[in-house]
DNA sequence: TAGTTGATCGTCT
DNA sequence: GACGATCAACTAA
């Protein structure tokens, strides 16, 4: 499968957030491959949005944030947790969009192993940091261009517009009435439904 | 099922 | 010196 072109990640956040449902994240590790289709995601506009990590301006964590759309941004949270973000928008602009969650669909079983085995398939990865860990995307992996072959994304069937659902964001305390959030409807990997 | 809490540390106010 | 774009384990009912 072909990565997606670096002008699909040229655009805004939230148009990137909602094309992205859908699409295959693969990530290609010495011995195999593991793909996950996206069904949940959040958009951080940048100085636009105090929810933001790029709020505040450029920092050494936040750099890749700058960077030109189609990179990978992977941070550390709560002390032992990664979250990995799509950069969107041209070098300098500082918005992003959170995987929060991915279907499973190859590579299971390194999922499982990655998790520490005993997960029902529901919950492998129904979270950002559940999502990193079954994928082992950590700080090393953070500013991978998704244009490369270790991690990229490419396109799945379109979701139908009706079947995408915009809700508020997790876990965040300021700008928390924005419906920043989105995913597909009915699916069961999705990590929180609407609120 | 809903609500609470401990784990654990890099980053920046 | 707090406090997270979280998770899992626990309690109560």
């Amino acid at each position: 499968m072909r990565p997606l072109p670096r002008s699909f990640y040229l655009r805004p956040a939230r148009t990137v957030a909602r094309d992205l449902l859908g699409s295959y994240i693969i990530r290609t590790l010495p011995r195999t491959t593991i793909i996950g289709k996206i069904v949940e995601v959040e958009a951080y506009l940048g100085d636009r949005d105090p929810a933001s990590h790029a709020f505040h301006g450029r920092t050494e964590r936040n750099a890749v944030m700058f960077w030109r759309g189609g990179h990978l941004y992977v941070y550390f949270t709560y002390g032992m947790h990664f979250c990995a973000n799509v950069v969107t928008g041209e070098a300098g602009v500082g918005h992003a969009v959170l995987i929060r969650a991915v279907e499973p669909v190859s590579g299971i079983a390194g999922m499982k192993r990655r998790r520490n085995g005993g997960h029902k398939a529901e919950d492998l990865t129904n979270g950002p940091a559940k999502f990193c860990q079954a994928f082992g995307i950590a700080r090393k992996e953070n500013g991978t261009d998704l244009l490369g072959n270790t991690i990229r994304i490419a396109a799945g069937e379109p979701v139908r517009p009706s079947l995408i659902v915009s809700a508020t964001r997790i876990g965040i305390r300021l700008a928390a009435d924005k419906r920043w959030r989105y995913y597909i409807k009915g699916n069961a990997f999705v990590s929180r439904l609407s609120r």
